[in-house]
DNA sequence: TTGATTTGTTGGAACGTTCCATTTAATAGC
DNA sequence: GCTATTAAATGGAACGTTCCAACAAATCAA
């Protein structure tokens, strides 16, 4: 029960009979140890139960193997993806990603930040929480350590992101349902604390003025992001004098929202009513109907990010470029039967 | 661009014109020292853009705020979930958890928990990838480090597990399928490797046998705990002569891919094929058509683990119950129209 | 043989904290 | 005015590692 105290590289000094340095080389790898010495000290470690002490380590050579990756929403799946494709590349590169949920909250990310720098990471990658403050970041910057966006940017910030093309996405999608034939648009859920919202929206506003939309025949409604905003926003777009026929929305939680409360109501996602969502997840594929959505590639964004931020650590450096993610519409079944047939305007 | 080497508390002190020892003091949010003082080294600590070193406060007083949270399948909402219901607990304690995936590959595993471990963290919550190999957690044993298992417990190890009631899940899944007349019954997905499988098949099979139905209409198909390993379990079960009309999952994820596959074939799942899921995640309720599942919990599993972990870090020892958490069948469309329409059998 | 080079190994200082024992300053009791 | 007590601040050793400079032993060149 009573633990022993820790083993330390001393204790496998003396139980190998070297010399603690003689240890440490072992323990970093160096050629500079005769085989049969590191053997000695390997099999030491073994038995002693020795576990090395990074932290002591770090306080010498000061730059760690572990990057920290703050979320603001574990729950998303498309997060979750997107973590998933950080992990594959810094797997390969040794270096080992710890992530923290900030579960939207700018308080818990404070100390989420704050304990990741305590804790000596190499460098963050981050998915800014609603509300972030333009400040919020400075103590991090000053102390010289890298750190990427993804998905979301901060209003007046100099950090570099990695984020998909919104503003296009959202321009394709809105397209899409002007060449169905609607009239009467809206866009969906989000909220303007959120700058991937002006550029979504932006996208929105663009292709309606473009293609002949009036201002008066689109609807905004701002909404949480998530399927209980989604409800929210169809109930109250339906209770407007002139409802819209389709909707853009800020992301497929939002849009598989507004499909259960079209169907609650009795209507038929895709016939009475086209839906468009965004990020296309994993489960937009499966829904009934299947959600037309735009792909923005999670994963691959997610290798991206560690990727920069690999280039970053490595010419110490704490600049890089933004990189703007290419998406595409996937049309499924959602904006009902295409009245065009054929002319299929997926990418 | 080049960070000018890091501020210690040293030239905090110098900087505030006291000694380090009363930093540490203030740091640490002592009582002894005097308000003023404290304002001015606070002041000095933002000036400088001081970032304390835990690593080095480790060595001294080695117990960390930070506890691992080690995750098979970040994909799987059902333990985002879990991870989120821990944090409620942990967050109010002050301490912080660190989440690493490892993506069901135990060789993975085996870095992560070592990088946990290497940073000195106060204890790890394990949800153990698939192949496991019984000594894999020897070391950390060894290292008195207090561990517990979640969702899946090790073949013969002697640590604490906080799951759900596996065996009366399925037991209460398959009376259900049986009550609405089925006869011949499957069980899909799943591999013998892990505990939890054998327990919930279990629970089947006790079923089966209570309620008599012969072990020869009852089909058992392993497979991935995924939407594709459902849709494989779903082609083979049906390739056989006498192919079962309802099936158990092993979890919500092979449910739905079942009911993908059915749809391609074009049955109805539901109408021409009953399927159960079990963990009951979110979608479940959103599927079409939505999903009879088996709830779990997760958040309260992981409400559970996390306070257990807190308990075995304050009384510093490394045992603990197991406890198994209640689960309960919601029942929903999956399953065809209730034949014996208000008798409800959900709990 | 001598000195130079190479190959392995080693002691000691340093890293940034905490904590104990101590000092200094202020206050109280008489 | 003196000591006793309390409050506030401090110096130094310790924590477990790395890395440099140094050393010992073996090999080589002459």
């Amino acid at each position: 029960m009573a633990s022993r105290p820790k083993a330390t590289i001393l204790d496998i000094a003396r139980e190998a009979g070297v010399s603690k340095s003689t240890v440490s080389l072992v323990l970093q790898g160096s050629g500079l140890i005769r085989p049969e010495t590191a053997l000695k000290v390997r099999k030491a470690i073994e038995d002693v139960g020795y576990v090395y002490n990074r932290g002591a380590a770090n306080l010498r050579k000061a730059h760690s193997n572990v990057i920290g990756m703050v979320i603001n929403d574990l729950t998303n799946p498309f997060f979750a993806e997107m973590a998933v494709g950080m992990e594959r590349v810094f797997q390969s590169a040794g270096i080992v990603p710890f992530i923290a949920n900030t579960a939207e909250n700018p308080v818990r990310q404070e100390e989420v930040l704050k304990s990741l720098m305590e804790q000596g990471v190499a460098g963050l990658i981050v998915s800014p929480a609603r509300g972030t403050t333009p400040g919020a970041f400075r103590r991090i910057e000053m102390a010289g350590l890298p750190i990427v966006f993804t998905m979301r940017r901060l209003p007046e910030s100099r950090i570099p992101v990695i984020a998909p093309d919104n503003h296009r996405g959202a321009w394709l999608a809105t397209a899409h349902l002007i060449g169905k034939g609607h009239r009467r648009l809206a866009f969906f859920g989000g909220s303007s604390d959120l700058v991937v919202y002006h550029e979504r929206l932006g996208g929105f506003r663009e292709a309606c003025e473009g293609l002949g939309i009036a201002k008066r025949d689109t609807l905004v409604v701002e909404g949480e992001t998530s399927r209980k905003g989604g409800i929210a926003c169809l109930e109250t777009a339906l209770a407007m004098a002139e409802p819209p026929t389709a909707a853009l929305c800020f992301n497929d939680a939002v849009a598989f929202g507004v499909m259960l409360a079209l169907r609650k109501r009795g209507l038929e996602p895709g016939a009475d009513f086209a839906v468009v969502g965004f990020d296309d997840v994993i489960e937009a594929q499966h829904y009934m109907p299947a959600l037309t959505s735009v792909a923005v590639d999670s994963a691959g964004l997610g290798e991206r990010a560690a990727h920069v931020m690999l280039k970053m650590i490595q010419s110490r450096t704490t600049r890089a470029e933004d990189h703007i993610g290419a998406v595409n519409l996937v049309v499924r079944d959602s904006c009902g039967p295409d009245r065009r047939a054929g002319m299929g305007d997926a990418a």
